[in-house]
DNA sequence: GCTCTCAGTCAACGTCCGTAGAATGATCCG
DNA sequence: CGGATCATTCTACGGACGTTGACTGAGAGC
């Protein structure tokens, strides 16, 4: 009997340690999203996972490691090309954002203003756009425009997960990406 | 000899009540806008304006009215008028925000992520913004801008000030108004 | 001058937190 | 079968927090 192929067996001690790792981590995410780094507590997660405080520090060392691990996901790199070609991959990006929510990202969000951190990992993730933004638009404003748009993509996601602006929070996708093209269009463009 | 209007004469009791209070207050400000809500304790207050923290639960009540009253100031209404000039009083009031940077502001936009009241405030403030908005352009989407709008707007604000995003966190005021124009003219203009 | 008021202090409470370390018991391997 | 390994739990420490209530002492009003 081959353990490993065998879904209907029982779990191996590896296999069983992964799946709690992988339920401590999904329930982290989940609550580092809804509450933020200080208002999640080593003891909620453990309770959420069915499982011992202890045991989460055992496996994640610290909560500081376990936010770490929870948030780490990496947006995949933006394609690139003419800045028309960049501002629709990053209103694409803007969509698959405002209607299946990574839990990862949203983790990441809630914390940023309190948690420095959580802020670092927002800067990093803004320079994989701004390295696109400027190889499109060959202006020396460029990098401070890669930089707003940013902003802006921040902002329309904080405003409709987070901050829950009104009709923002429960408004169409698309008519949000429509809306929104235009001024992600002014925004990487050079001159004007 | 008249105490009220005697600027050398020792405060009376009130108005040294009234001083304490304020430097308490100063002090929460400060706090709340570097730390946020959860990361700002009364003990710190306390210390940082030079008191028992005892006496800032006496006077305040609670953490959470303190919080209420450091951040209590309302910005005031926008004048309103056609799409265009609402979209200049926007970026009037954004170029104040990026140079001034109003304290009982950053106090709520820190706290806004993981304190609910903040949150609340913030809704509030964007529906001042949004009234004018759709008042200016008769659009059966107008209160969808109007809120995408205060997001773009508070996404350049935490943008600069909080998460310090490269070269958004230095750039000359005037050069983030002129880049931003066209977009928020786009959002507070009907169709395209 | 004698109360009364009140700004301000002090010490303590109960609670919750992150974390440490020993204990337990099932599984793995030779 | 027997000992090593390791997933998991239990108990507890030390510190920080919001909040409370008793206390002190200086000014205000009569």
């Amino acid at each position: 009997m081959i353990r490993v192929s065998d879904p209907s067996a029982q779990p191996s001690r590896a296999e069983q340690r992964r799946n709690t790792e992988a339920r401590i981590l999904a329930q982290a995410r989940r609550l580092f999203a809804e509450s933020g780094y200080d208002r999640t507590t080593i003891r909620a997660v453990a309770a959420a996972a069915d499982v011992d405080p202890g045991l989460v520090m055992h496996y994640f060392g610290s909560k500081e490691q376990l936010f770490t691990r929870a948030t780490e996901a990496g947006n995949p790199p933006l394609p690139g090309g003419t800045a028309d070609q960049v501002a629709e991959q990053l209103l694409d990006r803007l969509r698959g954002s405002l209607t299946d929510e990574p839990v990862e990202s949203l983790a990441v969000l809630r914390s940023m203003l309190t948690h420095p951190e959580a802020a670092h990992e927002v800067r990093a993730a803004s320079r994989v756009y701004k390295d696109r933004i400027s190889e499109a638009i060959p202006d020396d404003q460029a990098d401070l425009r890669a930089a707003m748009v940013s902003a802006v993509l921040i902002g329309v996601a904080l405003g409709r997960h987070m901050i829950k602006l009104d009709h923002l929070a429960d408004a169409d996708p698309e008519q949000i990406v429509e809306i929104l093209r235009p001024a992600i269009r002014s925004l990487t463009k050079a001159d004007d």
